[in-house]
DNA sequence: CTTAATCTAGACCGATTGTTCAATGTTTTG
DNA sequence: CAAAACATTGAACAATCGGTCTAGATTAAG
């Protein structure tokens, strides 16, 4: 059926390669020869593979939002506490993004650069960010079924706040030398969830 | 003294424009063409009077955040209710950032850009970030003693939570078309304050 | 073995980046 | 007026950008 010799690298490594890059310095600021170097593999590769720069990015973000959606609905959708796996997570997202060399989220980071230029990854980005905030309020709701949330609390909202929050302790996370800042707000986050 | 003909622009204005560049695309991404085609002087001007790219910004960005720095500061320190005072800053900043075609704060959309390459500038981001959250401090403090906040609450804590929040919120109108998420965050957070 | 298909490496492309510089003009001082 | 000191314009710089294409190597099918 098909003839010619085997690709000489893994599609899906050299992807997740090229999110790293992506990842740490935006879709700008990525240029060509750098992703190529972290890739391993040569350009003409690159395009027979992958297309162009654009349609490389969207593949590299779709993986990384595929990806993390995945891992968070499976431990904040996982048995027991509804607001301790939401607690936890928070947490864990401040000392992820507190350490130093932190890129932040990929999803945030890479908003500045397309809000007026291109409309269609802005649409991708915002449909990642939307799941994100959907998540985060079915998690709410469960923890309000379960009584860890007042009657009153307003999951939707609360979530949308979590969501600002925590692009905004990503994104501080990049430029932030010690993680007091970052831990300070995470940590009255919780206090505030608990008192809901 | 001074020989010679007047500049045939005003520098202050030139620079404004320049911010403007600046804080719509970033560092990175505003091109020095845009940006004479905006300020409206010749290369050789440019860079006569504000040295090179990277200096102009940084006059820039100084501009932005000294004046945005003042304005919050005779806002939310002027007599009245500190809380009331910081309420309404929160609702303003919802507003403003949630318009079609918002470009976020200017601090926030650039960190992406000098994590690591440019530590300088990072250094300066980080101070005025540091200004900012000592100030939201403040006006807490000020809360606190007027008995608009309980004495339980940690004034420090909640200044990075409201400089995490506001960040992400900034951050997330760039790309939201519409400005629930934002609204509902920002509604939240102010109810949270009420009760905190 | 021949042949067709697919790979890789790297030269090459025009466009644009930030930056510099020479040429020219203009205004003010002596 | 003459000349020094400023300004402006626009050409030209090397480097890099994203992207294309040719040349040669390698492999699988017939």
């Amino acid at each position: 059926m098909t003839r010619g010799p085997a690709k000489q690298f893994d599609p899906d490594v050299a992807l997740k390669q090229a999110m790293k890059v992506f990842w740490e310095h935006g879709y700008e600021a990525a240029s060509l020869s750098e992703l190529l170097k972290t890739m391993g593999i040569g350009k003409k590769s690159l395009y027979d593979t992958f297309g162009n720069k654009q349609s490389l990015f969207l593949k590299a973000l779709e993986h990384y939002a595929q990806t993390s959606l995945r891992d968070m609905r499976t431990r904040l959708l996982a048995p027991g506490s509804p607001l301790g796996h939401l607690k936890q997570l928070l947490r864990d997202w401040q000392v992820v993004h507190g350490q130093p060399g932190s890129c932040g989220c990929m999803l945030g980071t890479n908003i500045a650069d397309f809000n007026t230029e291109d409309a269609a990854i802005a649409q991708v980005l915002r449909g990642y960010l939307q799941q994100l905030e959907d998540l985060l309020t079915q998690v709410l709701v469960r923890a309000q079924a379960a009584g860890e949330l007042s009657a009153e609390a307003n999951p939707r909202d609360l979530a949308r706040l979590l969501l600002c929050t925590t692009q905004g302790v990503a994104l501080l996370g990049r430029v932030m030398e010690d993680d007091a800042t970052l831990a300070g707000a995470v940590a009255t986050a919780i206090t505030l969830l608990e008192h809901s």
